[in-house]
DNA sequence: AATTCTTGCTTCATCGATTGAGCAAGCGTG
DNA sequence: CACGCTTGCTCAATCGATGAAGCAAGAATT
């Protein structure tokens, strides 16, 4: 019951004493080229026998150090804490083990000392390939990959030095920005400057989100008010303080909002039954990223949803082409039909 | 920029030609025990330099295959699409990392196939220990962990075989019913026999939570009326198909609903929304799990959310205790304060 | 001056799986 | 019966890091 450490694990060279051969020929039944290695279909059904008794277990570290392929992929990622890079995550796991790569997975609060510190570890483990997600500076991890010899690609914010493949944030934004301003205009009557929260002004999905929220104004005929773009971050909090903050500045909230991430969107959503400052009947919300809730919030909330299956395709397209040339592909996002009222 | 494999990738014996020393005075500096090994600090920094220099990156596989330990912990995961589990694995990464192990994570989809050959895979990179979470066959992995000399826990359903942390079940589900009852009795007049929902008969959490459900009926003098009693599984789908088929069998559905997971209760909301049977603002929802949107849905779900980081907290203490002991350990779940109505 | 101690390294076996090379036995062919 | 060919295996080197054991040179002690 509480034995240490039990007798050693079984190895190939315990089978083989087991069932009178030797380690080289165990080898080759329990990795299946054994055909190859001309091994009689009566030992090797023997030592399958043996070794399924035997409960043996590959050691992985020993194959792995013997192999020049590891068939690892390592990827990053910022946080669980949404359906964007949750179902990322569990698509990627899928997609990597249909190709017969072994996924790992780790996850960096968007902290920039974890993301090195993880990519550093992965890179220890031999990955042939480390997909970096949402980095906040994807292209020091393509430096440390390239020094390493090993394949990086970046997913959701590019970077320069490696392929990316991300969401058409400007076309998506643009066409978010145009469905709010006119949600606007049939609920409240006119269509006014929108508010838009979430983010961080410096990464790139956000300012292309910028430019096609101008844009979207500039078409329909509407002045951006500059005191209105709050890129304060991701997290629920930054969102809600710097509503609070644009308050105190004594600023009217606008009516209606393009808020950055479904997180941000949290934030929001509090600030506005808290503060009591508008009543939510009379807001006019899009949010750039789904959720199934949302939907159901019945503020019919405009969604932009990154098409998480398309971006994944052309991340596997990307490594199955061997090419390591840094383009950034966008793939665009889906956009519901509008939503009930 | 084309090249296939670059240079080998560097190990300790090309850094120990180029500082004219031995790969084992590499491998002591660079590992931190050089003191112990007396190293000069003269040779010790000259072997830093160069390593930084070249972007050496130790080789994980023949690191662990020389030591006895492998410092890996690895956790199994149905789904990471919902904040519970999502938070398991954030947290789960946090709490190993603080304690100097190397998480592996990895998700199956809630499939018996995939929760083995999940983990045959991880016992393959030698994991020191095991955490089955919400899996459908525990003892079937305990077992095979057992044969591997590695020991296991499992996390959110509990195992025979192996020391289980899961949230108490009952005691949240019988306080979650008697709120859901008492708010029928406040906002509709009357308490009525509540509609379960979602969830497998057959999970330990699931029959548990109804023997909750059934205890406050009980308490409170309502008959828990049988054929409401739906464990369709947790797929959205499932609890939307769920509540047409009763539709179709004739039964009015109840005014109130236990629903046994966000996940369930996304097809709860959309059939609601969908079938037009009941006014949404009559009804009285109680959630067995958490999410913010939820919150914000304003039909004053209550909901029980269960304390990760409390689990888990135990979840390390048995580790640390060296405890192979097949108990229960089950966790109260935190109960907000009542919601907005 | 002879002995022991300390310092600062190097040598080499080892972890477990893989695989090219090699070998012995049996078979077929001329 | 001598030759090559096939079959069915074994041998031994190897992957890269680790650490016990050992060794040489200088310092300290008797």
């Amino acid at each position: 019951m509480t034995q240490v450490r039990q007798t050693k694990r079984t190895t190939i060279y315990d089978l083989a004493e087991l069932a009178g051969t030797s380690a080289s020929a165990v080898s080759a039944v329990l990795n299946g080229n054994w055909k190859k290695r001309r091994i009689s279909s009566q030992l090797a059904e023997k030592i399958m026998r043996i070794a399924e008794e035997q409960g043996y277990a590959l050691n992985m570290q020993a194959s792995l150090l013997r192999r020049e392929k590891s068939h690892i992929i390592g990827m990053i990622v910022p946080k669980y804490d949404n359906r964007y890079f949750g179902s990322i995550v569990e698509l990627f796991e899928d997609m990597a083990r249909a190709r017969g790569l072994f996924p790992i997975i780790t996850c960096t609060r968007r902290d920039p000392e974890l993301e090195v510190e993880a990519a550093r570890t992965l890179l220890s483990y031999q990955v042939e390939c480390l997909i970096a997600t949402g980095a906040t500076d994807p292209d020091r991890i393509t430096e440390m990959c390239a020094a390493a010899g090993v394949r990086s690609l970046n997913l959701d914010l590019p970077g320069a030095l490696a392929p990316s493949v991300i969401s058409d944030n400007f076309a998506g934004s643009r066409e978010l920005t145009r469905r709010i301003l006119l949600n606007c205009e049939r609920r409240l009557g006119r269509k006014e400057s929108l508010l838009f929260i979430g983010g961080r002004g410096s990464d790139h999905n956000t300012s292309e989100r910028i430019r096609g929220f101008r844009e979207a104004h500039t078409e329909l005929g509407v002045a951006v008010q500059e005191e209105n773009i709050l890129t304060c971050g991701y997290a629920p909090e930054k969102a809600e303080k710097a509503l609070d903050d644009l308050a105190l500045r004594g600023n009217a909230p606008a009516k209606g909002m393009f808020v950055n991430s479904t997180i941000s969107l949290e934030g929001v959503m509090r600030w506005i039954r808290r503060s009591g400052h508008l009543d939510d009947r009379n807001l006019v919300l899009g949010c750039f990223d789904w959720d199934p809730f949302v939907t159901l919030l019945g503020n019919g909330i405009e969604m932009v949803r990154q098409d998480v299956p398309g971006m994944l395709k052309k991340v596997f397209e990307i490594i199955e082409s061997g090419s390591n040339k840094p383009v950034v592909i966008q793939v665009p996002p889906l956009i519901p039909d509008a939503q009930n009222i």
